[in-house]
DNA sequence: TAAGTGTATTAAGTATATTGATACACTTAA
DNA sequence: TTAAGTGTATCAATATACTTAATACACTTA
């Protein structure tokens, strides 16, 4: 299913934890689906039930994931997870913006780089679905002065 | 000069930093004079000097301080300091942004936003300068579903 | 009941961060 | 030149937090 990489400085689960939010994103698992129990996916990547418990922990928190006690952990639907992220990015964001506002950079300055920053490429216009990529790995993009 | 709390968990340096952060911006330090030195300092709140050098270092990082080897640390003036701030917080700005297009928020929705946060209360209008609290503390207003 | 599931608690081990001790390098004034 | 001030670099000790593991518990279903 997944593979770990020992080289990784990162936590075990936390890598864990992200290949599986991938894999969810990317619809390599389908929706409603069962995860490997924690036992099965522990033993298959010779870890420790903990750490896998704790991978899927993360991902529920995040809404990846629904657990059922005694029965499972399954695959949330598209529509749960991503408004569950779309929440967690916009608190965010509205602090980050709060913080602008704060340190004196115009309203219009934001304005512009929204525009700036929807304008380029596969936006994703309307309520149609459909990640460019799993991570955020679009951050890398800003590389520019407020002036 | 500043008083540490022994209660804070944070470390003594990133207290001091902040301290002295928020006495720089609020106007309590004025531009070009000389800060207390390393040792001074440190004697005064009975730390260890790395510790007073470790905040002055955090300070200068971002742009409140600058350095002459040998004879001291001095307040940067305001549009030094200003700017750098704005940058910091223009890069990550720009970062959570991309962020939310890749989510699917619209960009209508942060237009909205932005003239929702930049609409209330004592915004910074034009460039006059002035602070209204040092901390980010205008983040925790943030509390909102993005529905 | 038995074998599967997730969960909680506790402890061991490890990594990281924080602070302190000390020595070095630069600037200025006597 | 020297002495006393300044910041800086390096290294070690310690404390803290994190990660992982061991183990026992609780729930569900065949």
């Amino acid at each position: 299913m997944i593979v770990l990489d020992y080289r990784d400085k990162r936590p075990l689960y936390e890598q864990m934890a992200e290949k599986l939010e991938r894999l969810i994103v990317n619809g390599g698992l389908e929706p409603l689906t069962r995860m490997p129990s924690v036992r099965s996916l522990a033993m298959e990547l010779s870890v420790n039930p903990n750490t896998v418990q704790r991978a899927y922990a993360q991902l529920e928190q995040d809404g990846y994931l629904y657990t059922v006690s005694g029965r499972g952990s399954f695959v949330t639907v598209q529509e749960e997870w991503r408004e569950s992220r779309q929440n967690r990015i916009w608190q965010e964001w509205r602090a980050v913006t709060g913080q602008a506002r704060e340190a004196g950079i115009p309203g219009e300055r934001l304005m512009a780089g929204i525009r700036e920053i929807y304008g380029s490429g596969s936006g994703v216009e309307g309520k149609c679905g459909g990640e460019s990529n799993a991570d955020g790995s679009a951050a890398a993009a800003a590389q520019e002065g407020v002036k």
